[in-house]
DNA sequence: TTGTAGGCGTTATCAC
DNA sequence: GTGATAACGCCTACAA
């Protein structure tokens, strides 16, 4: 039942529109039509013309069709990394959404690199795509003017810059930092720290969170920084760090759910309570917050949302309109379980 | 410094190789050949190109050139879903080696559907990748069908195939779950049983688990089956579902470190000693495994090794050759740490 | 309803 | 070393 009934054989080209147009008799473009636009094509012609793709298996070139329309029916996103939950929701969000509209998503990641970004948005841009999904920013300054030239629409995500390329859905990490410092002090708290990853958006909320611990008039703890990615052992070995420079602390503010969990693992391994005398507030809101022991206070962020929304934009913008609001801010919100 | 010096506006086309050639007064060939091989034409001409694509930040198409070509640089993952830390370490590799190369990576998920699948390989197909990275097998037979008549070099993984449609990198699932039943048994355990996602591949590990435990004399206990994707909290309600349907159970193989680690938790909570009343074995060595407490038992798979691989075969088939080894067996390892 | 001509942007090939 | 020409596979525009 596997079997290929056509008579292809490895080293021979791929069908092409005129070979199924022969074997249907009739030309290539009733081929195209049928394949295309089917009402516009006889129900015999269309039966002949399907039977013929059938029997050979026939797909089309979408690099004919995409130079010919001058569109790909292509978006690329463009990540810092493919390893780690953190991005993954937005992703998987943005791929069901591209997908249920025709559109393909490609995928690259920059490292962080500023130079790898420029060399990436490059080899993105030769394939023409419909859009641009970047987790971020463009940071390098050859990468903004590659992408302005290309007049690509560019949606920015997880941030929310002063001066964006084109369209944004994010949210303010700044907001984020002082918010869980305040948050924490309402809880009492009077010895607070952060254990962080140490990239741009980490930094904007570890100086956000030392600004208002500080505004707060409570002592202002140096971050325990995490190399990437951030895993449960990072996230140990920060608390183990942070609690030999600040024997007092009472709560850690961890820039992913993954090192919280491993602060709480540290924590309890150490013999301290969480929450007694360790609060540990978390980042994503992963299923591992909820899903641990205890359930992890965390700050939401809806991924789905912001893929959804970077779908949305790039779709209306290929169609040849504009999106309902170009930069939007989605916010966050902090969950409240039991490690705090 | 980050404004545009060319003179695009957001509705005219962008620039093309004619418009560069006109601007460095040479012809559109002269263009092609000093991007593609600078050495076949003089430093003089080189410079005025090079200038006059800097001017203009031309970036040639792709879907031009590839269809000129028939080589559209580009290969394809196919992925049953983006999310989950299992195929990451895979696909990061994978994307790494491919660019190395000068090829692009694109993904898709198929959510372990086969309609999905067959449709998503349609939309790949058209793009005339170089290379098809599966993991798993094609399981759709029209997907199998359109893949052969494609003529598309494709590397199914993560499996060992009776009938393989092309290329392989796997390793046996069969083997892991007779594996791990010996290592329990030989460590003294008599009541044994799985917490597993319940995919084709682990319905494989099951059976092999299952039967060997039968050829040990021993009981044999259904899993407890979990919902894709495999959390913490699946492991921690699937250890609470077996124990209640076999309390004497001493021992529990997960088929994700994840799913181990909601064990290793729930354990805890309940008061039982892991390992010294329950031993629990993972999959995947994930980071997870080794940073937990305590440090859990795993099945280790080199994905990072798959992806390298995979990429290296995609790539030897594009250039005309084959791989050394179309069928690659790449094993496994129980890393013992102190769960069990 | 169906077919013909031409061009999308690039590059292999063959002249010069 | 450089340029003119034609072709890759498909689809818009027009003609029959």
């Amino acid at each position: 039942m596997d079997e290929c009934s056509c008579p292809v054989t490895k080293d021979s080209k791929p069908f092409t529109i005129v070979d199924v147009a022969r074997l249907a008799g009739v030309s290539a473009m009733t081929v195209s039509r049928a394949l295309n636009s089917p009402e516009k094509v006889t129900p015999a012609t269309l039966e002949r013309v399907r039977d013929a793709v059938a029997r050979t298996h026939f797909v089309p070139n979408a690099m004919a069709s995409g130079l010919r329309n001058a569109r790909a029916r292509l978006v690329a996103a463009l990540l810092p990394t493919l390893v780690g939950p953190v991005f993954q929701e937005m992703v998987q969000a943005l791929d069901l959404a591209l997908h249920a509209q025709g559109y393909q998503l490609m995928v690259g990641q920059s490292g962080y690199d500023a130079d790898r970004e420029a060399e990436l948005l490059r080899t993105i841009i030769q394939r023409r795509p419909d859009g641009i999904v970047v987790i971020g920013l463009v940071r390098s300054a050859e990468g903004r003017r590659l992408l302005r030239a290309s007049g690509i629409a560019v949606v920015e995500t997880w941030e929310l810059p002063q001066v964006p390329l084109d369209m944004v859905v994010g949210f303010s990490h700044a907001a984020i930092g002082s918010a869980v410092a305040d948050f924490l002090y309402q809880r009492g708290h009077r010895h607070m720290a952060m254990i962080s990853a140490n990239d741009p958006r980490a930094r904007v909320r570890i100086d956000a969170f030392s600004a208002r611990v500080q505004a707060l008039g409570l002592p202002v703890v140096p971050p325990a920084f995490t190399a990437a990615p951030s895993t449960m052992g990072a996230g140990r070995a920060g608390l183990a760090a942070l609690r030999l420079r600040a024997p007092e602390l009472s709560a850690v503010f961890c820039s992913s759910d993954m090192l919280a969990l491993g602060a709480s693992i540290e924590a309890r391994e150490q013999g301290w309570q969480v929450p007694g005398q360790l609060a540990i507030v978390g980042l994503g809101d992963q299923s591992v917050a909820a899903d641990a022991a205890p359930p992890l206070t965390t700050v939401r962020i809806d991924g789905t949302r912001i893929g959804r929304l970077a779908a949305e934009m790039v779709v209306a913008r290929a169609q040849g309109g504009a999106p309902a609001e170009p930069v939007v801010d989605i916010g966050f919100s902090i969950v409240e379980r039991h490690s705090t």
